[in-house]
DNA sequence: CTGTTAGCGCCTTCAG
DNA sequence: CTGAAGGCGCTAACAG
């Protein structure tokens, strides 16, 4: 077999710099135990040699990789792109780091693929540390920091960011109350996730609180996804005493809620009231703009890549340095745009759209 | 198990099942020369002791890791994200692969990141083959697999997958002439890319053909980002002989076109009509939807992964196996939406409609 | 079929 | 300040 790794390796350097593998491992590593000159030199030659160390090796030998991983469920979704922009923005302020993004595919079977993606990094000794974004699974098998954004239960094993959904949900469905709707649906998120379990909470607190009794019929259980969510809207939609306003579990959800309204005839938010969640970048440029919930989640990408460094660092989270979980909760604040409206005077139930009513 | 010990090993497995390390190899890599008892029993190990092999140390030893590498600017673009799904859905199909992605910080410097990055993942054996996409390096330190994305000069170094822009230019601006316009302004992409040229280039021709001269002063240079379009488009609107139609070289530039559009009060398409490229997901749900040029980004992505692939496996791109640059083209077409309309009558420019013939 | 012997490229003792 | 060993976890040769 032909030596195809025609790669230049550390020996390389040596050999050309006239030194032992030793002293250049020091200066790459910036030991400050080597005669200048002999830097110097030796730079020289791993800037010709166009030199770059193996990951690989470095990674098996040192536990320091200067890389840290992050797995998130679907690389092509908003939110997650909003959460690469926090991380992104933090590891650009840190010292030069490198870093890695896996992704699953998603399969249902997607406990194991994330675990496997975690474990392939980790135990792989690529990284020094992992963000695990709305992880299925509850443990995983490692020692390396590990920060869970919006975990699956009260009481992640790791440190952990969740925004204040259970506040948010509330400010949302009382905005659509003070607007005077009474028939308001919700349809939720992936039910393994705690922070859609608590916007589904919130949502019934504010109802009760407002002495509207909660219908089950207008909540649908979905997953976050638009896809999934159209024929949830669909189900709403086709009520007999249709709801006059969606709180949806997240943007992604709330614009299901804007393809299904289109298709229906229906004005947004003349005819429907809509409010989502996440505050997506995107979510400012839909037609109407969208009434959200702010979470921050680029923030929340940030803070977790500012607490994964402390931990690869070996830095304490706090000052009292236990080991209690660590649960970092972002606020969230309701951003008022354009696709709510005060409920229309008349019973919202076809009005002029005398057509046949929907089946089903 | 809070106090997971030190990672678990082969030695670990092999220990526990009472074979050697070597055995366990060949059963973790499914070779067939081993005993179905002792394949049964390790695998059993295996799972109990939740064990998973390091990706550092098998790359460090084997040349086939089962993971490829890809490069982008800017995890976060729509754009990418395109690129992501295709090259999801194409890694889906194939063998139990797992994928990294990595992204640089983008400094002006990307140059060197991106190399580095690339040298990181391949000279760090992590990876069998890397994808990069709009690359401002031209060669790259490696002899692994290398498959590029819209590569930034007619000739590139290594198997490469480019729209034809030239092509989707002419037919964006033919359309705004068929649409009467003759102050048809332009705001290109990154100069270093051959895709942005090529558009420049597609836009001259279309109006030379037309026979309107081409006026400098109608042309910007951007750099595909929505940021740096915006001040751009302010220029170009301020003119005082004002253009009725920008063909913009990309759809985030597009969207800079409609946020100054509505800051001047200027709407869409009556008063300015605008054509975008690369029909990004998103650019549908604009208001008014995009007219835009398809060049499939997502296919992009798909393509080049299968092509990488075949690279990874030795198997030829040709039938004749020759090592000559292989440059793969994907076909665009005009998508026509909302954001064009005829000039207006009452347009400063010549009334010359009559014979605004286009000869194409 | 299985175990032994070598390293992959690098970093970390420990001697000079 | 520098170099010579040894080994990280794993796989690829060869033996048995």
């Amino acid at each position: 077999m032909k030596r195809a790794t025609r790669t230049v390796t550390i020996r390389d350097v040596a050999r050309r710099s006239g030194v032992s593998v030793t002293t250049v491992s020091r200066v790459l590593n910036n030991r400050l135990d080597v005669a200048e000159e002999t830097t110097k030199k030796v730079q020289a030659v791993v800037h010709d040699l166009g030199y770059g160390s193996s990951l690989a090796a470095r990674g098996l030998r040192s536990r320091r990789t200067n890389v840290i991983g992050l797995i998130i469920p679907e690389v092509a979704s908003h939110y997650c792109q909003e959460i690469l922009r926090g991380v992104n923005r933090t590891i650009a302020l840190l010292d030069k780091n490198l870093i890695i993004y896996t992704s699953g595919v998603l399969q249902r079977e997607n406990i194991a693929l994330h675990e496997r993606s975690s474990v392939g990094l980790l135990n792989g000794g690529i990284a020094d540390g992992v963000i695990v974004v709305t992880p299925t699974a509850t443990q995983f098998a490692t020692d390396a920091p590990l920060v869970i954004i919006d975990p699956n239960n009260d009481n992640p094993s790791y440190p952990a960011i969740i925004a204040t959904n259970r506040e948010g949900a509330l400010s949302a469905v009382d905005y659509l109350i003070s607007l005077g709707h009474r028939r308001i649906a919700h349809i939720s998120g992936r039910r393994e996730l705690i922070s859609s379990v608590q916007r589904l909470q919130g949502y019934r607190e504010a109802l009760e609180a407002a002495g509207i009794p909660v219908d089950e019929e207008l909540i649908e259980i979905g997953d976050f996804s638009t896809a999934t969510a159209i024929p949830c809207v669909r189900n709403l939609l086709a009520l007999t005493d249709r709801p006059t306003a969606i709180f949806a579990s997240n943007d992604m959800t709330a614009i299901a809620v804007y393809e299904v309204a289109a298709e229906m005839g229906l004005r947004i938010p003349q005819d429907l009231s809509v409010v989502g969640f996440d505050n997506l970048r995107e979510s400012a440029f839909l037609f109407p703009p969208l009434t959200t919930v702010d979470q921050s989640v680029e923030k929340m990408g940030a803070m977790a890549m500012e607490i994964l460094v402390k931990l690869v660092k070996g830095e304490p989270l706090t000052p009292e340095a236990d080991d209690a979980p660590y649960l970092v909760k972002v606020p969230t604040q309701l951003v008022v745009r354009g696709s709510c409206a005060p409920v229309s005077p008349r019973s919202p139930t076809r009005t002029h759209n005398a057509d046949s009513a929907v089946s089903r």
